[in-house]
DNA sequence: GACGATTGCGCAATTG
DNA sequence: TCAATTGCGCAATCGT
């Protein structure tokens, strides 16, 4: 909450979630479970963390993480497409193996794809998702926009700081000048006295 | 290529791909080929533009796109993803009465996805849309870096011009003083002569 | 036409 | 439990 903010739309932009976690989830296509280290946040980080998998965070570090995944991470099911398989078996049940986080809930293993309350999730994900899509989209065109603002508004303030200084020196001038008559003046004076 | 560019990243930011126009595409899951009509791009659009049905049009007009979709619009596959669906048949070949430019080009009707072409062109594209998408974030994290450096530009710019016109003000006061001397002394010398 | 780049979308995992 | 966020793959489209 309170992490020096510049009450600004900029900052709100920055943390949506006020320092939400994105936790790459290590993208399950159809492949593994992989225990999850990279939790820094995709707007904390340098905008190169995307995936997850610790096995492909060198690419990532080094800004090549658009670099073909190795084929045992890339979604190669038979035929059907990586979201047709059914929920997520990755080939065998290791689930006995990992922690009780990271393995597949038991309450999540039956899921019917067919069923209306599985459709009736996943249509309210999707509007979900639309929604939070729109809100970014909105986001980054205020920012874009925010930032031209700026851009404009700082030409103006530069050009009036021009303007300020250039009278200041002309002012400067002036006074140096009634300065050098004054003490003419008051050097006469005397000698003359 | 000539937009009245403004030679500024935030600019670039608006326009990636120089007045690239999205068109919308009109939401294939498993459902129609509707023609399109909506050509705005969405970086100049108040960034409500979304989908591209134009049965759409009016809930995306009004901040509303998240909205659920007519049910028509939804892909309700029978089983198996809303992608897994072979080659796009929609139920039938209506081809025939759309546009050349809408119907689907006769080459690509027998895609078999289990083939080494399609996965390798699946795998290409997946490869570029990581990569376009580590671009846009970038090209975000960069938008909002420079709002917050302008940002603070500006507050400087601002406490330099307070400063200057408050120099200004105090030598303009010196000098209508010394003014007000000199009047003075010319007055006073006029009536003792 | 081929190919990379963008974009909208749905899915699944995760967060709050 | 449920909405919001996020990464990802797919398909359509655009531009070269």
């Amino acid at each position: 909450m309170s992490e020096s903010r510049v009450s600004s739309v900029i900052q709100e932009w920055a943390y949506p979630g006020q320092g939400h976690n994105p936790a790459p989830s290590g993208h399950v296509g159809s492949s593994s479970q992989l225990p999850q280290i990279n939790m820094i946040p995709y707007s904390q980080s340098q905008g190169l963390v995307r995936g997850g998998a610790d096995d492909r965070m060198a690419e990532q570090m080094m800004g090549l993480s658009y670099l073909p995944y190795p084929s045992s991470c890339i979604s190669t099911s038979p035929s059907g497409g990586n979201h047709s398989n059914q929920q997520q078996n990755h080939g065998g049940d290791f689930s006995s193996f990992l922690l009780p986080s990271l393995r597949v809930p038991a309450n999540k293993r039956s899921i019917n794809k067919d069923s209306p309350e599985y459709r009736l999730r996943r249509e309210r994900n999707n509007i979900a998702v639309r929604k939070s899509r729109d809100k970014a989209r909105r986001r980054i065109m205020l920012t874009q926009q925010k930032a031209q603002q700026l851009q404009e508004e700082n030409k103006k303030l530069q050009l009036r700081i021009g303007q300020l200084t250039q009278e200041l020196d002309t002012l400067r001038h002036i006074l140096s000048q009634r300065h050098l008559h004054a003490a003419e003046d008051g050097a006469t004076e005397e000698t003359v006295i």
